[in-house]
DNA sequence: GTTAATTTCAGAACGCGTTCGAAAAGTCGG
DNA sequence: CCGACTTTTCGAACGCGTTCTGAAATTAAC
């Protein structure tokens, strides 16, 4: 249990290892190697002290990866949102979108478990905007949860076929299991054959807010209707 | 690479350990400690042979919960499925998740790198049932991407929050981090303080339903609207 | 100045998924 | 019957995340 700011009332054996030191190796390692490639072995031996003192000053791994995405989140700028509820919707989705592909490991770590329960309050905050739009363009609260749910994954959805995509195409070129659908008999499953090769291309921006906007429009309406 | 239904061609020595054998050993931990405490090592414990040699039936442990996965996809029945393009997405993805609100580990497995492309034929009968009804109503072959992928990460979003939930509530009873949004300062981030107590809610199947509903009208007026 | 309390550090070890290399146990061509 | 050949099995080992236990280094109390 580390304690953040604590003023040291009594004493103890000075700390040669800060959090903010191993944020920051950490952050190197990730840009160099990936986040993949990332241990807690290497990232001890890199800042020079053996592997167990990391566990003194963060939880666990998973810790360390949301303390990363925290840090990283708090850089994501909030320009001014829409008053109007749906497009404040669709504006601070669209944020969250850009700040995921930009990074895209952040989307890949938030999958796991707890996901968003682990986000501090900047990166919150964007989540804040989409359920208070919902709320403002009419919604009971039961659904601005759904709302907001459905346009989460819709958007961690993207990011992760993206990078997953770059990634195996980039790696090994296609493995024998075929990419995405590579390997689907035409004439069991004719549409997603057809569809083999649109699976995994990487859509442009505009296209995500296009769906977006499709799901935002149904979404809210829905969320009234039940309403009345 | 071990081959399936190879006739025995040359020779060898004769095998003590059958695929079907790995699986139903595989099934049958799974069902009682759940499959997050599944190990190779202990699974081959169970056969009685040493842990490496399941590596000789099997390609790694993903792709043993993936053979998994695509076993109980055999079994599920899908029903005749309504002929109107949009009832039938809507049965379809339905479907989908009831068969994973019944198995709620394969949804988390599912999440993972690569995910529905390792699924086999029948599993994703269901897959092109959802991207037939959306061709057939009108989209583009590329919208009908996004409009699968949309339901899909609605789906496995809900069951993912619903097994989240269950298994942290039941494990260790919530601990200082808190569940989800229990330590949101209500100052700072209104709505999701005030959405703390319904974000983990069970929903029921109905309300799911219907915000599927409002997802697919949505999506696929707006699949139509582009062609125009 | 000595002792107790407290905090940080790190070596050893555990179980995990996975790989390597060698041994075992068959079939086949001669 | 006998050496190639092939397939399966398995012990040893690697790196991983993590825990245990104890040593080191400081301040507080007497």
């Amino acid at each position: 249990m580390p304690q953040v700011n604590a003023p040291r009332l009594k004493a103890g054996r000075p700390p040669t290892t800060s959090r903010a030191q191993i944020l920051a190796a950490a952050r190197g390692l990730i840009d160099r190697n990936g986040w993949e490639r990332l241990t807690i072995r290497k990232l001890a031996a890199e800042i020079g002290v053996g592997a167990t003192t990391l566990y003194h000053h963060v939880q666990d791994k998973e810790d360390l990866l949301f303390l990363l995405i925290n840090e990283y989140g708090e850089q994501v700028s909030h320009p001014g949102l829409p008053e109007e509820p749906q497009e404040r919707v669709i504006a601070a989705a669209a944020t969250i979108h850009d700040a995921l592909a930009a990074w895209p490991w952040a989307a890949e770590v938030l999958t796991t478990d707890g996901f968003i329960a682990r986000l501090g309050d900047s990166p919150l905050g964007l989540v804040e905007a989409v359920v208070a739009g919902a709320i403002d363009y009419g919604c009971t609260p039961d659904h601005a949860v759904y709302v907001f749910r459905s346009i989460w994954y819709y958007t961690v959805g993207e990011i992760l076929v993206r990078s997953h995509t770059a990634r195996r195409g980039g790696g090994d070129g296609g493995n024998h299991r075929g990419a995405f659908f590579g390997n689907i008999d035409p004439e069991k499953l004719p549409h997603l054959a057809a569809l083999g090769d649109r699976w995994a291309v990487l859509a442009p921006r505009d296209t995500y807010v296009d769906g977006l906007r499709a799901l935002v429009d149904g979404l809210l309406a829905q969320g009234v209707q039940a309403e009345s």
